[in-house]
DNA sequence: TCTGGCATTGACAACGCTGTCAGCTTGCTG
DNA sequence: CAGCAAGCTGACAGCGTTGTCAATGCCAGA
């Protein structure tokens, strides 16, 4: 039981093992070519000397780092942040990998230098890049001629030769407004997200499809810009609510929005859901910690986060062309803030 | 303007000025005895080329990585986790150094074996220790072993030869209770934290000490355990609420137990704080956004996580012995939810 | 002018791994 | 059983730094 004094090299394994310090090399990073017998030998002596390849080694010689990156808007939710991260690092710790944040402040007129100098710094082998990020042109096409690799979480428009992590915003906005039309509600707001969010535009669509089915018919007036902030959904819910005949129900396309429209309801001596059901989007920490708890709909990000460091990560162990994944399923969560028009 | 093909390494720096790799090494890395005019020369080569060490070369060759570790336990608020990495980040970053976040879930009867693997996978030169982990006897048990420095946040019982990072969460309960004390009200109720947390031992002694200035009788009735969760805080107020002669002020030790005690409270029809004052700790993300927005206690994490980042990269530099830093001062934000007893 | 001693500089060997390539085995084919 | 391809293994040269130590330059004091 005594506990190695220093850390044990890949020349003490191949001594013990009786072989070349290439052969563990080989064994150790799974390449072909090694009887089994060879192969066996090695491990138990990795094993038994609890050998761990020096990264710094790794990379000098092999041109490789191991690092992936994840870049993100600072203003995002930390829940979603939380989950981001918390899925990709989920699969880049036990694949040997370096999961290295980096925030950003958009908008940025410099991001692409900041992009840059994160890249050479850290030594980015590959990017995981959430919504709006992806959807930035100029830092697609600096990671192409970077060569770098990445794997987009839900953009806009999704680039054929990247992976790209998808779910099916605009039918869980169809589902939700749907539930609010079967709720008797004809009269009912929406709130538009960020425009150079993907998910705004998908979302939005949502809605119209609904009421489209329905035969409802289309208002411009009951559409607000907002920006996925509490602030802006407040102020587009006061115009709202300050219509002559203002709407029954209103949807916003994040809970952060939705939480401001409570918000302004509240200071206007509303009765939530009872003169005003509202509906969010995101399933954050407190929408179901707020009063009333807030209906939205939940994306599973954690797996789309394991999903887009697994692909990203085959790609830099030079795997197999990545499979196309199908959308995700996104789920609609009914809580208190919705309810039947009395 | 032609970029450069591949990148610069010493060697080109060197005979660019024409010196010696070695006299590169020692100005990149601030070492003494080179002269003014050699360090100009080697300077002006190393920006015309844009040279950035190879940070894999430096750390086989040198034994130093320069990784700065992270560990936090996950079910932490993620505001104060965000504005915890982006202090750390934020001096991290320009000085050459790297931070790696691992998030752990406790408890964990592993947790040593988890930290240690983290520490040498990933060589982990220095940690920045949050609560509780700063708590943790084992924890710094095995830092101490590993001859690894720490920067502890807010621990309950500052080891002397670490960093340690404190704030007057005293003195701010104490205000927060005179608060409510001077709004008149005497049956004021308690929400301990959790008891892992050197923090909540610190605000129920604020507590206490206000209400002894105010010479009100201390009740073990109006004082409950609370484990800084939403649902305990829910919890913990049901029970207040349930008391005959009921509290008309509660103070949470946290926000997101306060806004259990508020939902609570409106599962209840009471309105807030007509028939009850709220009030909690940490100013979240959502403390101003829920409705009534919550009468809180704000801590400079950002700047504490700062601070805890630049004196253990001092410490790492082999710089002088850590100046014991003086608390840093909390500030009361006074919000909707508290008001004058009527 | 010479000498000792400190400031400055450089030559070169690590550091621990991967890539390249040559050499040895093995198993088949004819 | 020779001949050959494919499978397997190892020797050795990098990779880009830092550490060590020796060499050189420079200046004050003898």
């Amino acid at each position: 039981m005594t506990p190695e004094r220093t850390k044990a090299t890949i020349f003490d394994v191949a001594r013990r093992a009786g072989v070349s310090i290439k052969t563990v090399s080989r064994v150790v990073n799974n390449e072909p070519n090694v009887r089994q017998r060879t192969r066996d030998k090695v491990l138990r002596s990795v094993r038994e000397l609890r050998y761990l390849p020096n990264a710094a080694a790794r990379e000098l010689g092999g041109k490789r780092s191991r690092v992936v990156g994840l870049i993100y808007e600072n203003a995002q939710e930390f829940s979603y942040l939380n989950d981001l991260f918390n899925g990709a690092l989920h699969i880049c710790e036990p694949a040997g990998y370096t999961l290295l944040l980096r925030p950003l402040t958009l908008p940025d007129p410099e991001i692409i230098e900041h992009i840059r100098q994160f890249a050479l710094n850290a030594r980015v082998e590959g990017f995981v890049l959430p919504a709006p990020l992806g959807d930035l042109p100029e830092v697609a096409a600096l990671l192409r001629e970077m060569k770098i690799p990445f794997a987009a979480i839900t953009p806009r428009e999704p680039a054929s030769d990247e992976i790209n992590i998808l779910c099916n915003d605009e039918a869980a906005s169809f589902s939700l407004t749907e539930l609010l039309i079967d709720q008797g509600h004809r009269a009912i707001g929406f709130i538009k997200g960020h425009p150079d969010h993907g998910a705004s535009a998908k979302r939005f669509a949502g809605y119209r499809q609904a009421l489209k089915k329905h035969r409802l018919p289309y208002s411009a007036r009951l559409v607000r810009q907002g920006y996925f902030d509490f602030d802006s959904g407040q102020a587009a819910a006061a115009r709202l609510l300050d219509l002559p005949r203002a709407p029954t129900a209103i949807l916003a396309s994040n809970d952060d929005m939705a939480a401001g429209v409570i918000f302004e309801a509240r200071g206007r001596g509303l009765n939530v859901p009872g003169d005003l059901s509202i509906a969010g989007f995101d399933d954050t920490r407190f929408s179901s910690r707020i009063w009333p708890p807030l209906t939205t709909v939940r994306q599973p990000i954690v797996k789309m986060a394991e999903t887009a460091a697994g692909l990203l990560i085959d790609k830099l162990d030079g795997g197999d062309t990545a499979t196309p994944e199908a959308p995700f399923e996104c789920e609609v969560v009914i809580r208190e803030s919705t309810a039947s028009l009395s």
